[in-house]
DNA sequence: GCCGTTTATGACCGCTCGTTCAACAACTTC
DNA sequence: GAAGTTGTTGAACGAGCGGTCATAAACGGC
């Protein structure tokens, strides 16, 4: 019983994400976030608030795709170091190099100085880290990795060498460390 | 011959700096800048030229005085182990954590966007990947580190945990990992 | 076909941004 | 002390920002 919708929520917050994504928080104007999303400025603070509550719903977005996709590949698998292993393959391969992993770039440009953002990827590391930390459990537990570290520690070293990568990627336009050989040489060094 | 400056450059440099560093290049406005280097927006410009060449002079400074640090605890060293361990927590310990590191903020937030940035810290990362390989590279033949892993490899897996601790500590008020803690377990992992 | 309600539009608002500039001040040289 | 040069000052600029709002349009219910 109304004027109904002429465009798609989760379609345009994809576009927003996207332009978020590309030019970081501070860089993206209004202007910007409506041409990509294809709607008028009225339209976007209708349906998304402001900018910062719009900026929040994608990054809630796309935290909650990555958590799926994480729990899929790790959670059920027959061998847990050989999960571990494609899934680091994949998350490095799967942030475009020069726009870096979104998360990261949140984390770094925005955690310190608005408290919404610092909540929510606050959660979203200590989420991931808890099923990291339940993988190398049950990698420990099977003898393929060394068991003489606390399965949060080695979680967290993964995370930040994870974090680093994707963070020194974004100065330049190709990987100079190929996905492959990264993973290889940390399950080399976590590995039995 | 002229009217002599009434500041000094470099200490209004350090208090550049300090406010990059605390607020990002975005969320820095001129009147901030003018209000902690306790100069006026003329002088500003007249002895910087503008809002990024003053974030370049100030970016280089603290990459040249960082670099020189590293080299005096890494060159020379005895146990190169050691001085490897030591260099590492004087990193993490160095970057207070709400601020994080400064050149893993220009990184994530700048590099994609300005290729100035992004030829600086382009060329400091691999300066360092440099330094911290040599060391390596001592520490193997002295018998202290494994030596089946290439000294660059490894330089490069330790300077992405490094930058991915300090991302990650972006987000909270207190470090949840100790330095020592931290590496230690590096140095367990990369050791003989 | 009219009403109530929600959405779409784009002109408009006040504000802050980075930057400039003309006038003035402080110093050296002659 | 006059001339020349450089540094300082703060008002002013145009541009772009995030955000608002009156008006028009598109639907369901009756």
């Amino acid at each position: 019983m109304a004027r109904p919708r002429s465009f798609d929520t989760d379609t345009a917050l994809d576009a927003a994400l996207e332009t978020f994504w590309s030019h970081g928080y501070e860089g993206t104007s209004i202007s910007d976030l409506t041409e990509a999303m294809g709607i008028q400025r009225g339209s976007l603070y209708q349906a998304f608030g402001d900018k910062k509550a719009l900026f929040l719903s994608a990054l809630e977005r796309y935290l909650e795709q990555g958590r799926a996709m994480t729990r899929a590949k790790l959670e059920g698998a027959p061998s847990a170091a050989d999960a571990l292993r494609e899934w680091l393959e994949g998350a490095l391969g799967g942030c475009p190099s020069k726009k870096g992993c979104f998360l990261v770039n949140a984390t770094v440009e925005m955690s310190p100085h608005d408290s919404d953002v610092a909540r929510i990827t606050q959660a979203h590391w200590r989420r991931m880290e808890e099923v990291i930390a339940e993988a190398v459990e049950r990698g420990q537990e099977a003898g393929e990795l060394r068991s003489d570290v606390e399965p949060r520690d080695l979680a967290r070293l993964v995370l930040s060498t994870l974090a680093g990568a994707q963070a020194l990627d974004r100065q330049k336009a190709r990987r100079d460390v190929a996905p492959g050989a990264f993973s290889e040489l940390v399950t080399t060094l976590i590995g039995a």
